[in-house]
Parts: structure tokens; sequence; C-alpha cells
DNA sequence: GCCGTTTTCGGCCCGACTGTTTTCAGTCG
């Protein structure tokens, strides 16, 4: 069992709640630490409180145990019930913005009473937060982005957030009485990179009965008609339920999947059989047509069922009607767990730990992807450093762990488009992933031409998330990104797509447009932790977004036939 | 608040960047 993510939250924010009421930084980083260690120890809190072990653990000394104990016994900690009576609750809202920490957002509210993003915005409207000492006309200006930035992505979740949502959702309304079925559709079934708003399909014999046992279940629930009800979720994300009886179930699932223009164009092929299209049930001659399963909607046209993710568009019909599906990367087809982290850097497991739970997962080689020395805050190896980590690899080698481990780095791409390690040191890694981490505010130039050196460098394999871009946070770097990956393709270089789900970079919609040229991608998940290997599934999905076959994804080469691509593709 | 072959007090991942200053504070990765 994992930690507690109640109480992990709880100490999360009365760090921050610490740090607003100007308490020592270094106190309220005690705090978020001690959320961290329990969360990477996968610490069962009430066994530790039971056995007395928690002070064991790194960073957690008398007043840590006190709390958590407090929570184990009571179900909250008294010193973050005081702190939330005495810092105003929009000030954790401030924060959130980029830019704004626990100092500006007290002094805005000291100076001006600002205690919410709201009210920043009028502030800064007003032209009153420029007077401010310490902030000026373009901070003002900035914050003022800040905000839109913040009101645009508000309510708006990361994949994996919402997929964790969703199951919360599915097995509370799986508990009523009545539901045969709790199924996502909507932009999520579809692995959008975003996703505003979150769709169930609740499938049922009795819908009548069950919408009021979903009216007593969810009283906050909006009911939009007697079938269809809106919640609220996570971070305020709104969500859908939709109440289908099970005869139609198939068709209901493909109308709430979506896209509308894939939907419009299985319809029109309906139309052209003889069938009339009606947003709950498919009809013929006036009746309703069965259809339990998508399987079924698909057969009566004669066409294969087009997976969901695969429904941006409705050009894919088109495409399976004529040729078939093409044959699509799929999880099955993977080998090759590439670009994780570890301990030796900002990971928070060891290489032996990531390497099993990658074996676990099925996969049949690793490569440990640590930062270089520029990389610092991440604690980036120096080259005696990542000495000492090939000698680990290669006694957990020498120990066959049914997992082979490959020695690789995550180097920098410094400023000027060269790489964070010498030469000779980059010639003894069997996989350079190269990644931009640093002074994104170059001009659009200098940050192509920095990455076209880097592709340029015979010693680098793969380009790291070569956009820069941070999903709800960070737009990406200026950048001729045609340009980059046309430079991969002619050098017969690998881009990444990074799986994380803040990243989700190079975006697919980009990648696409190269894979009929053949460019080579890896979906890496950037783990740094074993939980977020699993991330590759995500990557997986955007990859099929964008049609990539197995044989464009060096994830799926054997041990053997990777390295074979990788020496081929830096003799230069 | 935590920690300790720098050890019971005084540090705490360090440097770049930005916008504000006129020598630095706050934030970020």
């Amino acid at each position: 069992m994992g930690a507690d993510m109640r109480l992990v939250e709880l100490l999360e924010e009365l760090s921050l709640l610490l740090e607003l009421s100007g308490e020592n930084p270094f106190k309220a980083q005690a705090y978020a630490r001690a959320a961290r260690t329990l969360v990477e120890h996968e610490i069962d809190v009430h066994r530790a409180v039971a056995e007395g072990t928690l002070r064991q653990l790194p960073g957690i000394g008398p007043a840590l145990e006190e709390a958590i104990t407090e929570y184990v016994r009571t179900g909250t900690i008294t010193l973050y019930e005081h702190l939330q009576q005495q810092v105003p609750e929009g000030l954790l809202e401030l924060t959130q913005l980029p830019n704004v920490g626990p100092k500006r957002a007290r002094q805005l509210y000291e100076q001006l009473g600002i205690a919410s993003v709201d009210a920043l915005e009028q502030a800064c409207r007003e032209h009153r937060v420029a007077t401010v000492k310490g902030f000026g006309v373009k901070t003002e200006q900035a914050l003022m982005e800040a905000v839109q930035q913040w009101k645009h992505s508000r309510f708006r979740l990361h994949l994996h957030t919402a997929l964790r949502e969703v199951q919360r959702w599915r097995e509370r309304i799986l508990a009523l009485p009545d539901v045969t079925s709790v199924v996502v559709v909507g932009t999520l079934r579809r692995y959008a990179e975003i996703i505003e708003e979150i769709s169930l399909l609740v499938t049922t014999p009795f819908p009548e009965r069950l919408s009021k046992a979903l009216r007593k279940e969810l009283p906050e629930a909006v009911a939009e008609t007697g079938t269809r009800f809106a919640a609220r979720g996570e971070r305020g994300v709104r969500i859908w339920f939709e109440l289908a009886p099970v005869e139609v179930a198939g068709w209901m699932l493909f109308q709430g999947t979506g896209s509308e223009a894939f939907v419009a164009a299985i319809e029109a092929e309906l139309r052209a059989r003889g069938f009339q299209p009606a947003p709950h049930g498919l009809l013929k001659d006036g009746e309703v047509v069965p259809l339990r399963t998508e399987e079924e909607l698909f057969a009566l046209l004669g066409l294969p069922v087009v997976p969901p993710e695969l429904r941006e568009g409705g050009e894919i019909v088109a495409i399976a009607r004529q040729q078939g599906l093409p044959r699509l990367v799929s999880r099955a087809d993977f080998c090759g767990m590439l670009h994780v982290h570890s301990t030796w850097s900002d990971g928070k497991a060891s290489i032996r730990q990531m390497a099993l739970a990658a074996k676990e997962l099925g996969y049949r080689y690793i490569a440990i992807c640590d930062h270089s020395p520029s990389a610092y805050y991440a604690g980036g190896l120096s080259y005696e450093r990542l000495k000492q980590q090939h000698a680990e690899i290669d006694r957990l080698n020498a120990e066959d762990l049914g997992i082979y481990i490959l020695k690789g780095t995550e180097v920098d791409i410094l400023p000027d488009g060269s790489l964070d390690y010498p030469d000779e040191t980059l010639e003894q890694l069997e996989l350079v992933v190269a990644s931009v981490h640093s002074h994104f505010k170059q001009s659009r130039h200098e940050m192509t031409s920095r990455l076209v050196r880097a592709l340029e460098h015979p010693a680098v394999h793969i380009l790291g998330h070569a956009t820069g871009r941070l999903l709800l946070s960070r737009p990406p770097y200026e950048v001729d990104i045609e340009a980059v990956l046309a430079t991969a393709l002619r050098l017969g270089k690998i881009v990444e797509l990074n799986a994380q789900p803040y990243r989700l970079d190079v975006s697919w919609e980009y990648l696409q447009r190269w894979r009929d040229q053949g460019l080579h991608i890896a979906i890496n998940p950037d783990a740094h932790s074993a939980a977020e290997l699993e991330y590759t599934d995500l990557g997986i999905a955007l990859a099929r977004k964008a049609l990539f076959p197995p044989d464009q994804v060096v994830n799926t080469l054997s041990l053997e036939e990777f390295r074979q691509f990788c020496r081929r593709h830096t003799q230069q």
C-alpha cells in the first residue's frame, strides 16, 4: 500500500501555509520534504505509527512525528487547522501563479489586501500593483498575463490526473445498484493531451431507477435532463454522467466518444445504408436498432473498430474503408524502456528498483539516463560519479536481473548547442539523450541552431522533450520545430515523445507530419519513480494518434537491434 | 524543523534570470 495521499496533501499545504504566514522557510520545507518522503518510501503511516518507526525516516524528527501521529489518531493536524484560520484562503491560489511565491503573495495581501486571483486581476487593471515596493510595470504586466493563463487552465486536467479521477468516480458509481458498467467517453477516451471535462457513460437496464439513485448519491450534481448530470471533481473539473439503457450502450459509447468530425463521417455512411442516426439511438425504419457494443456498430458498416485515440477526424474512416486500419505501435510491441532517472540524480528510486519495476512491466532492457553536471539542481552527475554509476550498472548486469541495464545519460544542451559532457565521456555511453533544461528565453533563431547543433553531435542518439512545453503551465520555447525535426530525419536521429503527462513533447500533431517521411521516435517515460514508468502507456496512445507503426518506434527493437540502430545512426 | 567524519549550532541543492534596484530579492529549474 502506498502513502496516505490525504496526509501528503495536508503536509504540502501546511508547508505552503507556513511560508505564507512568514515562518522560517526551512521549517516550511521540512513539512514538504516529509510529505515527499512518505510518498517515495510508500509509507503506510498507520503501521509506522503503530510500530513507532516514523523517526527512522529521513527528515522526520520529533515535530513531524507528532504531527503525523496526530493525523493518524484524529484525522487532522492542529497546526494546520490553526494556520488555515489565520491565512486567507485565496493566498494559496495566488501562489499557483508563475513567479508568485509565498513572499510576493504575502506582500500583495499586506499592501493591497489582495487575497484571490480575481482581486489581483482587478488590481492589475487599476495599475495598483506597480505601486507596491519591489513590483513594477513589467511585473504588473507579467502578472496580468499569468492571471489570464491561470484562468485558462483552471478546471483543466492533465491526462493522468483525469484518468485517476475517473477511477475514483467509477468505483463510486459502480457501487450503486442497477449499474451495469461505467465507461469513460469524450476527449479522455480519445487521449487528448489536456482534459477540459470528463464524461462517463453509465449503462443500466433501469435508467429511471438509477437516475433517482444517482440524484441521491450526488446531491451536488446538477441534472441537465433526467439521464444527464454534471458534478465537479478534482480541481473543479466538470464531470458529466450520461445514463444509457444497455440495449443502445454501443451507440451511446460511439456518440459520447466523438469527435464531431468522426461521428459525422460514420453517420454519413449509416445514412447511405438507410439508417437514421439520432442522439439516443440508431433508427432503421423508425425502429431503434439494438447496439450493445461498438463492435456491433462498426460491423454494421463492415468496418474494423476504429480505436478511440484515432477518432480525432473523419479521414480515418476513409482510410479504414479503403486500406484497412494501419498496423500501429502498441504496448505489446514494447521491449525497451529508455530515459529513466534514478537516485543517482533526481530520481526517487534506485537503479535496481527501476530495473526490476520495468521488468515486472514486461520490458527487456532499460536505459538509465541521469542528468549531467549543469543540471545541478537535479543532482547532475560529474564524470567521477558517472564512472561510479557505471560500476554499479556493471555489478547489476552481472547479477543477471532478467532485464538488461544500458548506460545512458540525459545530457544538457548548453546555450550554444554544445553538450554538457566532453566527447570522450559521451563516447563511453550506450545511449545519449540530449535535452534543454535552461536558458529557455533565447531567440527562435538561437534556439533552433542550438537544437540543430546538438543533433549534429555524433554521440547524440535521441533529442529529449524538444519544445520544452509544460502543459497547463509553460508554453514551448521559441523554436522552429519543423527545422529541428527535418534535421533529425536527415541525420537519422531519434526524436523523443516524452510521455510525462506534463510534457507529451514533441506533440503528436508535429510528429504526425514527419511520420510519412520515416522519422523514428522513442516513447520515453522520463520516469523519476517506479510508478512513473507507466506513463509510457500515455505516450503510446499519443504515438498511435499520430499513426506510428511499430518499426518507427525504437522501443520496439530487441536489445541487440537497438544497439545496432544506435551504432549505425551515430556513425557519420 | 532536521541534521551531523564540517557535529549540538548554523546551515539547509546553487546559479541564472528578471525586474527591481543602485546592490538585491524572489522565483525557478
